[in-house]
DNA sequence: TACTACATCTCGCAT
DNA sequence: ATGCGAGGTGTAGTA
């Protein structure tokens, strides 16, 4: 496209924060938390209203590049190319974009005030266990959930009714080898502060690794196997649709 | 826009593997790995190439819906709206977008195989520390760097030269209370294989948080404040640009 | 601001 | 496929 209309295009979307998208063949240079180079390709550029800047190739999920919200802008004109220089002065971050053409372009306002509803988190999880201790085991009390302290964050905290006390950790899907050293920290804290040996470890997830699950032997602690409550079970069945909410 | 245009587009992006990207109001549900509501709003929604599937709000960085590369889609036709389906089969996950209106689309077939090179990771650290063994300290010999292992990925692993064993953890910036974890869980394993207590650890970064720093000094592990390794400082200078490339 | 941990994390790599 | 850890992780929540 033109290039006096894409620098008019980009002006007024900047100003109106507007939304601005668009193809173009380009090459990049990031600095800052590393360095980086993209040679020359055809991406999509996004640029949003409050400033995220986004570069994505044809394919894969995440952006090859991109400045967080707050970037600022800045388009320079050059012979035979124009570069757009995106900074994030607070951590020191650059991301310049040497545009040869640029194919399309769209630009507009978008309205949208909406947050997302979100069911089957580990919060979820950690609720789900204190209102159903017994699926932990027979004798569990709770005595707290997400309590953040100097020891860190606990997931669930309680006992066992017979005096020992008992952290648990939750994972909403495979706890791995991290999970349980996470785990160890809490427990060995949770001893330090409250001046006992008498306290244990359960991972609390639908699944654990062959070397976790050694690990968490190793240590005397144990798994319980609980898979993050999903109230809305839609999509096993034959049907969903949106109307369901 | 027209709604029978907005279909054959979209029919044909997807069988001509062309990106897709529109502005819309829509209204969405994903279902799989949790189950989450998303109200009507403007968005940005992107199709790439190769199925994967975003959806943008106005702000923030990230999507806040999305399907990975090798989902499928389809657009089903309703009273009053349009459905766009997406499913993505390996993980059992639904993303399904009431589309009621769409202001605007670009779609193009993009030609990109370019990868980036990028400077300043952990691997570069550990790297630069099996080259420069002096700035761990004068007397440590490294063995090896990235090992495999059955104990997890040992970043950088020597000897004091007096019979101790080290083992360094990189970060490539600040280390908290994880990293420390990490590096315990790698000397305990280490002890536990060589059959002996004279294994040490050091966490190699920029920084430490403070919890983390007492947590490394209640091991005996020290920490070496070391940089990732970054060879182009060009934004330091007055001057920089892409032909430095 | 610093610190902590989750995430529909994603991604690559090695087994 | 699974396991493991990095990531320019981003993001939210709290002290």
């Amino acid at each position: 496209m033109n290039r006096a209309d894409f620098i008019d295009h980009f002006t007024e979307a900047r100003a109106k924060h507007e939304m601005l998208v668009f193809f173009c063949s380009c090459e990049i240079v990031y600095s800052g938390r590393a360095e980086a180079h993209l040679p020359k390709g055809d991406r999509l550029i996004v640029i949003k209203q409050d400033g995220v800047f986004l570069i994505h190739q044809p394919e894969k999920g995440n952006p090859i590049n991109y400045l967080k919200s707050g970037a600022e802008l800045n388009l320079e004109k050059h012979e035979g190319h124009l570069l757009l220089k995106g900074k994030f002065t607070p951590n020191k971050e650059f991301l310049d974009v040497e545009i040869y053409t640029v194919y399309d372009i769209l630009r507009r306002r978008l309205e949208d005030g909406q947050q997302q509803t979100l069911m089957g988190s580990e919060a979820d999880m950690s609720d789900h266990i204190r209102d159903n201790p017994k699926i932990i085991s027979k004798d569990f009390k709770p005595v707290s959930r997400e309590e953040h302290t100097k020891v860190g964050f606990l997931d669930v905290f309680g006992h066992d009714g017979k005096g020992k006390l008992v952290v648990i950790e939750c994972k909403r899907y495979t706890a791995g080898l991290s999970a349980v050293s996470q785990l160890h920290r809490y427990v060995e804290k949770i001893k330090e502060i409250k001046g006992t040996k008498k306290v244990t470890g359960i991972l609390a997830c639908p699944k654990v690794t062959t070397n976790a699950k050694e690990m968490l032997k190793g240590y005397g602690y144990s798994w319980a196997n609980i898979k993050p409550p999903q109230r809305h079970a839609r999509h096993d069945k034959k049907q969903q649709n949106l109307s369901n909410f």
